[in-house]
DNA sequence: CGTTAGCCATTACGAACCCA
DNA sequence: TGGGTTCGTAATGGCTAACG
């Protein structure tokens, strides 16, 4: 019969050096190092593998004999599987450290190489900044230093319910946006992260509703807008006309740039449509008067080197609406860019336009079999819908007696009420003075800015130049 | 006062789904 | 299977306060 008592907590506080091993427990040994200290270690061969494990504990007394033998059970039932026990701790650690701000960094990262979803094309830079101020806004500070692993539908809920409180539409683009860091974080792109249930998954249910715009010009709100904008500098006159003519977006308008117009069709090139498609816009000679300039951008900024702000545009359309309402003698419902697209599509039925050609015009892309086999671009036909929705405005605009003020074709030349004189050197240091209308401009290409003269004397309404 | 940043709202593409 | 519809989400538009 073996010693009754080879390893005990008397023993262990006896030992003086060296190290002295459990017989009951495999592996766990009490070893004393320099400093006199007693430490637990672990200390064994994994089954079916060459190689030795070492795994140290706590210190004793600190840690008991029967909680370094609980300890030391546990990394044997490891070892004897054949899984390396520093394997299983190094996974823990990784685990323990994947908070939510650390697996949304990776899938951000996922996002720039093109890998965090199934769609082909990488996103563009606005919808990237798009997800990240989602993140920084709505969701890191609730969530980024949780444990993903931990986080739970209710927690999501909870997150997307007070967005709602607030912002209905956006709690929906919330919950999209949690639905794809999670979704990607548990699918197969997103092993690095490794989450096995998707707490997102029916975030979908909670949507709010949202509403499309329906908003369109009547022909004769159109009337009022045109003699309304008829009292604006001339270059809000050529964006804002530009975009009821061309139906474009508005940041297809403002940043135009002149480089862009071809032998008189304007070129908006993939990179700037909404679509990725390039779009051809032919139109007709009052569209490309309105587009005519020596300047790099068809609307050059006034203090920076670029194109007008967007924000500029809807001051402007302030300062229209309100002239309208005066006009009208009542309240007219507010109205945005965007929507003279829709004002354009509407009028295209009535001026027998077919269907194609309206979302031609609009480079809305064709569905199906269409798509699949109709590559024709539908250039003339197009070409000819711009002409004709062209003179559909200028009659207007020749009706209530402004075509000559907003420089429509056919009607007396005029160079409106306002231009902007951009002043450089000349020779001789002298300064050198270049007129910024639509019908007379320098070829002075200049980038510095420049005073702006505006006639402090309007026409009388209704005034029709001599 | 023009420009920008931040936040909220719409538009619209394309894959998934569905039905004859 | 083709063709329409729904669903998910990408890609914009729209508004306002702050900034210099």
């Amino acid at each position: 019969m073996a010693k009754k008592i080879t390893f005990s907590p008397a023993m262990i506080d006896a030992l003086c050096e060296g190290s002295l091993a459990d017989p009951l427990t495999p592996g766990l040994a009490i070893e004393v190092l320099k400093s006199g200290k007693k430490r637990w270690r672990y200390r064994r061969q994994v089954a079916r593998q060459k190689v030795v494990a070492t795994i140290f504990g706590g210190l004793f007394p600190a840690q008991s004999m029967a909680e370094a033998r609980e300890w030391a059970r546990e990394l044997n039932s490891q070892t004897e599987a054949g899984i390396d026990p520093r394997a299983v701790q190094r996974a823990e650690k990784v685990r323990n450290e994947m908070t939510v701000a650390k697996a949304h960094g990776l899938y951000m990262i996922a996002v720039h190489e093109g890998r965090s979803s199934r769609a082909k094309r990488i996103n563009k830079p606005r919808t990237i900044k798009d997800k990240m101020d989602v993140y920084n806004h709505d969701i890191g500070p609730a969530l980024g230093n949780r444990n993903i692993y931990e986080v739970t539908e209710r927690d999501l809920i909870k997150l997307v319910e007070a967005k709602g409180k607030t912002a209905k539409v956006r709690a929906n683009r919330l919950a999209a946006e949690l639905k794809v860091i999670f979704g990607w974080a548990a699918s197969l792109r997103g092993l690095e992260v490794g989450l096995e249930t998707d707490p997102s998954k029916r975030l979908g249910d909670l949507r709010f509703p949202e509403k499309a715009r329906t908003r369109k010009l009547s022909h004769l709100e159109l009337e009022w807008f045109l003699q309304a904008l008829a009292e604006e500098e001339r270059d809000f006159q050529r964006g804002m006309l530009l975009c009821l003519l061309s139906a474009a977006r508005i940041s297809e308008m403002a940043r135009a740039r002149s480089d862009e117009i071809v032998n008189g069709v304007w070129v908006i090139p993939s990179a700037r449509a909404k679509n990725s498609f390039e779009h051809k816009i032919a139109l007709g000679p009052w569209g490309r008067s309105l587009m005519q300039t020596n300047h790099e951008w068809i609307f050059p900024a006034l203090t920076i080197d670029g194109p007008r702000n967007n924000s500029v545009w809807y001051k402007c359309r302030d300062r229209v609406l309100a002239r309208m309402e005066k006009l009208a003698g009542h309240p007219i419902e507010r109205f945005t860019p965007h929507d003279f697209r829709r004002t354009a599509r509407s009028n295209t039925k009535r001026l027998k336009v077919d269907f194609e050609t309206a979302e031609a015009m609009l480079n809305h892309v064709k569905k199906g079999m269409e798509r699949t086999y109709d590559l024709y671009e539908m250039e003339d036909e197009k070409r000819n819908w711009f002409l004709k929705w062209e003179e559909e405005v200028a009659s207007i605009a020749k009706r209530v007696g402004v075509a000559a003020a907003l420089g429509a074709p056919g009607a007396q030349t005029s160079i409106g009420y306002s231009f902007t004189v951009r002043i450089t050197k000349g020779a001789g240091g002298r300064p050198s003075y270049n007129f910024d209308t639509a019908k007379s401009r320098s070829g002075e290409k200049s980038s510095q800015t420049n005073a702006r003269i505006t006639f402090p004397q309007m026409p009388e309404k209704g005034h029709r130049p001599d």
